[in-house]
DNA sequence: ATTATACTTAACCAACTGGTTAAGTATTGA
DNA sequence: TCAATACTTAACCAGTTGGTTAAGTATAAT
């Protein structure tokens, strides 16, 4: 049903459609973290940990390396940038969409001339 | 298993997670059009694009408004601007942990005395 | 009055999500 | 060497998604 591969900004957008998500990449925005550190605010299993960092590291919003026993993560710092790049765009049209709703309603205060 | 009621933000993230969604808000960024015209580029039936304008309504970034037969659609200026700034607090975060980072890699280019 | 238009609702489907528990794999500490 | 730690993988489950077709409901045009 889903033919063509899933683009990034759905990935990147799709990972921040979770309050658990989000919750972790501002943890991590702070500094990098083991599973263990970002799990412990969380009523979830560890292996739920894994599956949300598997889709914020899917989405290229997180990077992973292993230390030892431990699983260090952190933001990468080039993905979220396509997301606020998105929005930005998205804004300039919204904004200019405004102003001419607003000129339109508003009867012009005071003709130029 | 989801307990709490979802979040503005969940749901604004989750509509823009789509490809299909994302295309037809940008569409509406160039003015309100009907389902009709915002089903027409692409290849998804009625009930299809019926459901995404749902999610986009549940997410507040599109409202709607009956005229005749036709039902015309347009952008919600409130709700975007939530999303936008959840990512430039995240980017605020974001940058001072990506300078953070460059500064320890370099180093000191001079000591100060 | 009938027909066409512009949708929406209902019912269905396969795939995916977000959670679980149980079992497995490295690595470390004693 | 053996047990504890820090995970991951596998298998499962109920609910949601993104699509479909078929049928229904207003409204407009003839």
């Amino acid at each position: 049903m889903e033919k063509q591969p899933k683009q990034s900004l759905d990935r990147i957008f799709f990972a921040l459609s979770d309050p658990t998500r989000r919750a972790i990449l501002l943890r991590l925005a702070e500094g990098e973290a083991t599973v263990t550190d970002l799990a412990r605010p969380f009523p979830i299993s560890m292996p739920g940990i894994t599956k949300h960092l598997q889709i914020l590291a899917d989405a290229d919003l997180i990077m992973r390396q292993k230390r030892g026993r431990f699983q260090q993560c952190r933001l990468n710092p080039a993905s979220i940038k396509d997301a606020a790049e998105w929005l930005d765009r998205y804004r300039t049209f919204w904004d200019r969409q405004l102003d001419a709703l607003e000129q339109f309603l508003q009867t012009p205060p005071m003709p130029k001339e």
